[in-house]
DNA sequence: GCGAAAGTTCAAGAGGTTTTGAACACCTAA
DNA sequence: TTAGGTGTTCAAAACCTCTTGAACTTTCGC
């Protein structure tokens, strides 16, 4: 097994990753695509969690080959998602980036906010569709089924909740899990 | 309100949904979508399940609007995934559909077929990840973040296993909740 | 304040996924 | 067996999301 990441042809200063730190931020990229994040999220907070020691902007590009704009763009998200912090490094006029340490919190945050809005959005249109049906002549049975979709949809919103709640709970006993 | 979807021109022989059915169908779509699927087999379900009475493959083409091949796809991947089956209608030689019950199940257990294929291989690179750290010159710490992730891995997993028995057991306890 | 470096934005392009529809294969009924 | 309707396949097109990089703005050190 090779020690270093696959790159044909010579490009940049060749500081490409060992392939341990390939392995592991690629593992969180595929994680993180899982729940319907950007892969680069992950491949990013995942190298600065590894490292420890805050990476500038530079040095992200450089290591996971991903282009300025990119760069800028996926620091903003994780800042936003309070998953990664933005720090001074003495002797440097550059933001450097650190790992915080709440990411399964983060994600089961960003998916409690979309799913809710997409229930709110679901319910609504099926009470409508519901009011709707009955207005026409439709019968019994099929107002029955449309009322039946709409319960559905608040046991969803209900597994997922307890989903959310046991992921927060497992991290919590496991405290210091990241740390 | 408007009482029927809204559809500009008049091509098709004007044979367009009810407003409530577009807004039922639209709802399974948009909740589908959610966990991964493809909108159109949440809206091909919710069709014939909303209907009853099974529908045929030019039917489904036209009501919502899709192509020969689409319907074709989409419904042989709602078979395989069992909440639809294939039904011949006296007086008829085409195929028609009608919907299984079992939808929530469907999305469970495929969620985490491919959870449980993700995290087998996630876990499997971290390992990998961790064993060449180590013949690295890695320190200790990093050696034991790498570790965690690992752990986190399997948190995610367990988690995810909560939620499916979770909506397994909602969807059980109200037993004939579609039927 | 000035120049250089760092950071951001966004239109255009790349990349990936879904849908289309024409060609082909299969069935059914006569 | 055949004709016509039905069903499937898959290359190309449409579509959608993500990434790039040049232009621009902001910040930093002096």
């Amino acid at each position: 097994m090779k020690g270093y990441a696959y790159r044909s042809g010579e490009g940049e200063p060749s500081l490409q990753l060992p392939m341990w730190e390939a392995l592991v931020t690629d593992a969180v990229g595929d994680v993180i695509e899982f729940w319907g994040f950007k892969r680069n999220h992950g491949r990013v907070w995942a190298l600065l969690y590894v490292r420890e020691e805050p990476m500038n902007s530079k040095e992200l590009q450089e290591d996971l080959e991903l282009s300025k704009g990119a760069v800028s763009m996926i620091v903003r998200d994780l800042e936003q998602w309070k998953v990664v912090q933005r720090v001074r490094k003495p002797g440097s006029s550059a933001w450097h980036f650190e790992a915080e340490l709440d990411f399964m919190e983060m994600i089961t945050r960003v998916l409690q906010e979309r799913e809710g809005e997409l229930i709110a959005r679901v319910s609504e249109d099926l009470k409508d569709a519901e009011n709707l049906a009955r207005t026409s002549d439709v019968d019994e049975e099929t107002l029955e089924r449309i009322k039946r979709m709409r319960t559905l949809a608040g046991l969803m919103k209900q597994a997922l909740d307890v989903f959310v709640k046991t992921a927060q709970l497992d991290v919590s006993q496991t405290r210091d899990l990241l740390g």
